[in-house]
DNA sequence: TTTATTTAGGATAAATTTGTCCGAAATAAG
DNA sequence: CTTATTTCGGACAAATTTATCCTAAATAAA
């Protein structure tokens, strides 16, 4: 479904909004550590998601990633994975056509249309402020 | 969503299927060009397929790929998946966790198990015959 | 200013997926 | 029986994704 970086990003953006939420900064390595994730992988995503705008980072010792508190709740989960996977997802055909168009429709396009933009509306009904709340009530976990 | 071998895998078994409902066997070769796939591997995925019992395969002149007639009507869409890609877009964590509990959930468990078995139900839901059959008809397209 | 710490970024490597090649085996037809 | 055709199956190669390593740049603190 998602590539594996976007199941790391997402994991790690949603650890570093906990911390956020307490006005903390948080290093690579305690994210890679909770999140369960190889450091220098997760380096380069959360470099990527840097660019992106969704996190804020900061070199140096007290260095770290953050994510500025008032766009904890207007971050979706769709930005997070479009910005990691892209909008292929989104509105790529579920047979690898090049392009998905309903005008001349792939044999599976009536079904594969629904669940794909279920998808996307829950993705982008989902705040990373709900996430995150559901982490630090300890509701859900990160890794087992 | 899919990987590659699926998709292939799916265009080239609706194929098989409209030809097979005309009593006509049809090549490897015949299959890749109108499928728009790669002749090699497509076969490697032809052969898996023959092999999960959903696909016969025939060798020699005269040979090809066919399915029996009275099954189109009971393979479904998800049987397909399964054999190509197994069962971890069915029972999988959408962030990567080696196991989905409800019990454990991740972050995102509650909204993408309903995404996730959506798509289970359609894929169960959706015959090959009705696939087929749009494709026949001219109403659906495997290739751009 | 020096040092320690932390992210940035480029090069490289490992793993997986996708794709190719070729000889073997089966089989239909002359 | 011989030949031509077609799938089978194993080895191999290319491409992509995942993951590592190392140096540079920034920066906070002594
Ligand atoms: S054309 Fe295939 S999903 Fe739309
Ligand atoms: S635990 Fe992640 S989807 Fe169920």
């Amino acid at each position: 479904m998602f590539s594996k970086a976007c199941e790391y990003g997402i994991k790690a953006t949603i650890y570093i909004a906990v911390k956020s939420m307490r006005q903390e900064r948080v290093s690579l390595k305690e994210i890679a550590e909770e999140v369960d994730s190889p450091v220098a992988f997760t380096a380069k995503i959360l470099q990527s998601l840097a660019k992106s705008g969704i996190i804020d980072s900061h070199k140096g010792p007290t260095g770290g990633f953050q994510i500025e508190e008032t766009k904890i709740d207007t971050i979706k989960l769709h930005d997070i994975v479009h910005a990691i996977d892209g909008d292929k997802i989104f509105v790529g055909c579920g047979l690898g056509l090049e392009q998905c168009d309903a005008s001349q429709p792939c044999p599976v396009h009536d079904k594969f249309v629904g669940i794909r933009d279920n998808l996307k509306i829950m993705l982008k009904n989902t705040s990373l402020y709900e996430l995150a709340t559901g982490l630090e009530i300890g509701l859900t976990h990160l890794k087992r």
